[in-house]
DNA sequence: CTCATTGTTTAGTATTATTTAACAATAAGA
DNA sequence: TCTTATTGTTAAATAATACTAAACAATGAG
């Protein structure tokens, strides 16, 4: 027995004065009328209206009812169209996970220009390399690179980013260029241990995926870190394009083998769930997805 | 679809922290629950929950809708709760119709009573003789005195009362004392026209009913009229034993042929419905039919 | 690694909602 | 006064849905 539908039934009945009226408004028949008002009357143990065929009367206690059922109807009303604005519109939290190097060099100019088109939106974002469980910490979105593990997690695939084998000049000028990736296991190397083969670094090689351990003299756990340490001249780093870019652009490193190595790794946005998405984690999502298209042409 | 059961279900998982238990709460099963959330959220369009197979959270959305929709169903069991209890207590308006002689002599103690016991009680009392709609005037019960016409019109029977063929001691004194109604054709009577028979009496004499044409020189449209017509000694008068009981005790009316006449007419209560009764309703209408018998003996 | 427990899905069953049609009651019109 | 049209009610038939049981995939505890 659907209570709402029994009251709404009421109140057409209520308002309409005819049992035949209040059908007609709601599209039902007036034997539908007539048993809903029996089934309320009876769950409520109450007489709500007095009837003969053809006269009808509201009862007291039929116009108290009335007066708050309705307002029940209404306050359901409101609450439902308030819930869907509140989830369609672009105020609120918005969480973010996201891996550390990442999010301080691609993410954060990203967001800065979401933020500054939707003013009300209030950005989380937490930047984390170690294993994040979306689901109990609470995250509405997060931002993957590298491939990703079996999971009930929703993906949307955002695009890739390329691997750069880079050195600094002065690395070159000592050592000289390598001419193959066979020779990184003589050179000095740092090591990303965010990568996920551990003590070994992959590259494509037309379209051949070639693994060649390094020689490695530091690991970090830090695609910057090991960045920042290639600059100081001693080391060769594998890293992600977007973590050497500027130092690449301002020439203090350089890439190596250039056309020997298409390695690319993808980069994800990740939701815990894939229906009734928020605006928000949608006008996100759709946002970095432009801006990375944008920046990685 | 019934929302409120849809409605129920979220509350008992937001409460429990899990589908299980909500499901054993409610004595229903998890499947049940399960897809009860979902659509909830498919109406809503807003994703409540964020769950896997062991975790569960709660969105931002699901919380503030816990709160109002629980709310919601609190004001649903609140109105519940205080439209029964405003239709059990003898708290409010009864509207009463009754014939005007009637409600004069007998009701008024009768209602006295009952009001001095239930002061919260209001009496709204309306005496007509005219035919009365119930219904459509909104009455919540009647008084009649006299056979009922067909009618779809509840009534329940609370006695008798004798019919009285009367005149004062100085029309005795005049014209002597009849000693049969057939005397009637030509002894002066006032007719109340209240009765239905229109210009005939009808007796009862060793259970036969007999009909008598007695010689009308006044109409008047009430018993009491007609009594204190007969109290000038002018006429004869034919009435219910409540309208000149009190003429009869005090000697001013004296009872004619009170052996060869046991007419009797019926006394109901009328109500347009049968079901769910207020209990101003049943009250009153207990009260009135023991002070009957209290009086009639 | 195994086991128990979680939420989901599917198919089947039980229940309820709704309609259709026949009905009794009655107000309006002829 | 009689007929007609319309009212609310009822019963039976059917459409819709609520609910369950069982099998399933996922996952945390031991």
């Amino acid at each position: 027995m659907d209570k709402l539908n029994l009251m709404t039934s009421f109140i057409a009945v209520a308002e309409e004065g005819s049992f035949t009226a209040a059908a007609n408004r709601l599209g039902k028949t007036k034997a539908l009328i007539s048993t809903h008002i029996s089934q309320l009357e009876d769950l409520l143990k109450v007489r709500l209206l007095i009837r003969s065929t053809r006269s009808m009367q509201i009862t007291s206690e039929g116009q108290s009812y009335y007066e708050q059922a309705k307002k029940i109807l209404d306050d359901i009303v409101t609450l439902e169209a308030q819930l869907l604005h509140e989830s369609q519109s672009l105020v609120g939290r918005l969480r973010i996970s996201a891996p550390t190097t990442f999010g301080e060099l691609v993410l954060m100019p990203c967001i800065a220009e979401l933020t500054s088109a939707n003013p009300e939106l209030e950005i989380e974002l937490l930047l984390n390399d170690r294993f994040v469980d979306l689901i109990s910490e609470g995250f509405d979105v997060a931002l993957r690179v590298g491939n990703l593990a079996d999971s009930s997690l929703i993906a949307r695939p955002a695009g890739f980013t390329k691997m750069i084998l880079c050195a600094s000049p002065e690395f070159i000028e000592h050592y000289g260029e390598p001419e193959s990736i066979h020779q990184l296991a003589d050179l000095p190397c740092v090591f990303d241990t965010n990568h996920r083969q551990a003590g070994s670094w992959s590259f494509t090689q037309d379209k051949q995926i070639v693994e060649v351990k390094p020689y490695i003299t530091v690991r970090v756990n830090s695609a910057l870190a090991s960045a920042n340490m290639a600059r100081t001249g001693r080391v060769i780093a594998y890293c992600p394009e977007f973590s050497v870019h500027a130092m690449l652009e301002k020439g203090e490193l350089i890439s190596l083998l250039p056309h020997e190595n298409k390695s690319q790794i993808p980069v994800n946005v990740i939701y815990p769930h894939r229906q009734h998405l928020s605006s928000r984690v949608t006008t996100f999502t759709q946002h970095f997805i432009d801006y990375w298209h944008r920046i990685t042409g």
